[in-house]
DNA sequence: GGGTATTTGTCCGTATGTATT
DNA sequence: AAATACATACGGACAAATACC
């Protein structure tokens, strides 16, 4: 026979009050002490059950007042696919476009700039000589004053010898990165790989987004890495999302536009667009 | 001053061995019993450090043998972005091209064809009037054995009284679909649009990818809308990867080949270009 | 600001069950 | 069958966070 543990039991019928909405989002449960007498078990018990739904993200138990059913964020999408010869996932207007079009208000903090050795696997895919150096450009991004996204660009220190200059200045490049480039030192940006992972949250990224310290949520982190006509990589931009509250969009090819479904309007039309738009 | 709880200063020096190498990756740990004198602590106090590290994916422990410091799995790399009028993310060649490509070895099961009403969530991308039909294929995938996906995908149910008959056979379309479907009723898809979120497995999945049931491994989910050449949606695919296996790569304009590069990161990027050609 | 009641968080000791070797 | 190691469950004590008066 052998049924499940009590804890289990305990669990399941407290998911299924949640599931069936018996139990609305925020509301609170009943305290640790009340369920203790409900289920006939002892207090350390009903925690093991509270502490099994907490792992599945269904609940949440704030000290002092009582355990609440989890309420979720309605969620920002992030689209990967742009033009390849402005795309830079980053700073300039392009990335405040999406997130205004979405009825949501972007802010992020000015880049934090510093000059690091290559030779730590962060930046491995710009594929640099050991002992080189890189220009890392560090921003927080919050959308509606929550935080958003965590951003790291790595540059290699070659393209400010030869005349990228801003690139080591501590202020936004408002017609982007890439944009820069091509009129500073002539680069041009062709295309981008992306590489998406999933991953428990770091200290520091757990303490930014405020991820409760359970390890439960975790972070998409894209590896964006970014080429020149030559096949030289000539960036990497590291973002990392919470997935709690973000999506990604890939767009291959024409793609109505989901606003208007009717619409012949292709993305890639739209993308030039606002590339025009904001350089 | 409020030092840690003792639980987490535990956990931390555990965690910190695991980090710094001090407990290689399958390593035993010290029992519960030998850790309880080790930091003076009961065996209570030592199992919620023992769990905390557990919630984060450190170490498992397995009852009768103890506990072990957790070893990663090799991940598998799938790339969004194809060529937009042949990627289908699913049957025919290219998929398994792109996996032996890794050195890896595919299976997967016979496709199962259903056939739903239209009406639920889970087919709102197609766009269908209420009380359509759709078709649903499904199909579980494996890698050198171990469970790697779960896609499905949706087609209006209107393809096959038009002449798309395979649809619903319980077999594979080895062409791919998207040229099955070409010939057949001559629907010619010109693009797609990827959403990625990442979630919690429900049953299903934690079972069929025998996810540890503490909720820990969240999965990542691509619903893969396909249009034809009118903007109409033809095809939905929902494909569902565990996130401690899997990795998503999207490439956008002119990218290299990912060279035999000294990191593994990279070199698991396979090229798809080829698989493309083909297909 | 202080004090008190409520609620969850931490920690202990102990007993018994279950899985593995 | 016996030993080992983790899993579940109980009860008790005190600490810490919060809310309310």
């Amino acid at each position: 026979m052998a049924a499940d543990p009590m804890y289990r039991q305990i669990a399941d019928d407290l998911r299924r009050q949640i599931e069936e909405g018996e139990l609305a989002p925020g509301q609170q449960l009943r305290t640790e002490l009340e369920l203790r007498e409900k289920y006939s078990a002892s207090r350390n018990t009903v925690r093991d059950a509270i502490k099994w739904l907490i792992t599945r993200g269904l609940v949440e138990s704030r000290p002092g007042q009582g355990t609440f059913v989890f309420e979720k964020i309605s969620p920002f999408v992030t689209t990967l696919t742009g033009n390849p010869r402005t795309s830079s996932s980053g700073e300039g207007t392009i990335y405040s476009q999406e997130v205004t079009a979405q009825l949501r208000t972007p802010s992020d903090t000015l880049p934090q700039v510093e000059i690091k050795q290559a030779n730590s696997p962060e930046t491995a895919e710009l594929q640099l000589p050991g002992g080189a150096s890189v220009v890392s450009r560090h921003q927080k991004r919050f959308i509606d004053g929550t935080p958003w996204s965590l951003q790291t660009s790595f540059y290699p220190m070659s393209l400010v010898q030869t005349g990228a200059l801003r690139l080591i200045q501590a202020e936004n490049i408002d017609e982007g990165t890439v944009e820069y480039l091509k009129e500073s030192v002539g680069i041009k940006q062709v295309g981008y790989r992306d590489m998406i992972t999933v991953r428990a949250p770091d200290n520091t990224e757990a303490t930014f987004f405020k991820l409760p310290d359970d390890g439960r949520v975790s972070v998409i982190e894209t590896r964006r890495t970014a080429y020149d006509d030559k096949g030289v990589p000539v960036r990497l931009t590291v973002s990392v999302y919470p997935a709690d509250r973000n999506q990604l969009a890939v767009k291959v090819g024409e793609v109505p536009d989901p606003a208007e479904a009717d619409d012949a309007m292709t993305a890639a039309a739209a993308d030039d667009a606002d590339a025009e738009r904001s350089g």
